[in-house]
DNA sequence: CTGCCTGCAAACTCTTTGCACGAAT
DNA sequence: ATTCGTGCAAAGAGTTTGCAGGCAG
């Protein structure tokens, strides 16, 4: 089960603990990856994440951010959002992460998060009935941002 | 609003409507991708689509398949299903498509389609609130076959 | 010391695009 | 006759990987 965390410090601690565990090494450079991450309020990109890390150590590759991004991914300290465009968002993880839910503004391609804790409900139901284990649902919604339409920008950030 | 197709060649019929309407030329080409998607009776990749329609009509490249899977898409004739791996899918549509989510088996990659009605309510609710509308969505749901963990193969096709 | 980790650059996958030729209207 | 559509091959984006050297344990 995993726990609340509540400072970053906590999800610092709790990385090198999955790293030691895993037999892999507490390296400067995933030590720099983790702090980058942890720095950021919203989704971003494995390139947004590898500048970031680099301004703390730049001696950070692009091949390791892509080589570290799936550990904290397994650690479940990150959570990877795929909205089919291309590239993918990563963000830090908050408790329930399974029931969140993607709305996507097609103007700004900004993501918004919601909850929606039916949705593991959905899969288990869903899934039983295929003979079926769920592992993971993810639901998202694609729109448009009204205020972008008619007056061209949009309040929030748009 | 869309209209049930219940043959093939209606769905022919719209697709060469849907050409012209848009100024768009009939081609052998275009003809021969579509009659290979209609029949296809699951999902299918372009790679596949391109196999297909060549058994057609072997003139038929990548490229045009490429620039007439978008046509057929928004011909509502298509629908596309990406689920997150690398390439992604279509398949004929059928009435209700905005309704259906999928569940993909991690052991065979095999796509199920279940109805899932709420979904499109769950998406204006939530868009209305963030001041957005609703385009499209999408739920999908990840999961394991049991009778494959145990026996190493599954009943149905994995 | 040992062997995992690293940066670099090349490879890879899927998809898109520029160009000159060919076919639909 | 126009123009749009086409095949080919190259480009493109994002990600992965082979290799020789470097650092953690």
């Amino acid at each position: 089960m995993t726990v609340a965390l509540v400072t970053t410090s906590e999800a610092r601690d709790k990385f090198k603990e999955y790293l030691v565990k895993k037999g892999l090494r507490v390296t400067n450079q995933r030590l720099a990856i983790f702090d980058a991450a942890f720095l950021q309020a919203e989704h971003f990109t494995a390139e947004q994440l590898l500048a970031h890390a680099r301004a703390i150590d730049d001696s950070v590759s692009r091949a390791t951010v892509y080589r570290t991004l799936p550990i904290m991914t397994e650690s479940a300290l990150l959570r990877e959002v795929d909205i089919g465009q291309g590239e993918k968002f990563y963000r830090t993880s908050s408790i329930n992460s399974t029931q969140v839910a993607q709305v996507v503004c097609l103007d700004c391609n900004r993501i918004f998060e919601i909850s929606a804790p039916f949705m593991e409900w959905y899969g288990s139901t869903v899934s039983s009935k295929l003979g079926l284990t769920p592992v993971s649902q993810r639901l998202q919604v694609s729109a448009h941002c009204n205020a972008f339409r008619q007056t061209g920008s949009c309040p929030r950030k748009c």
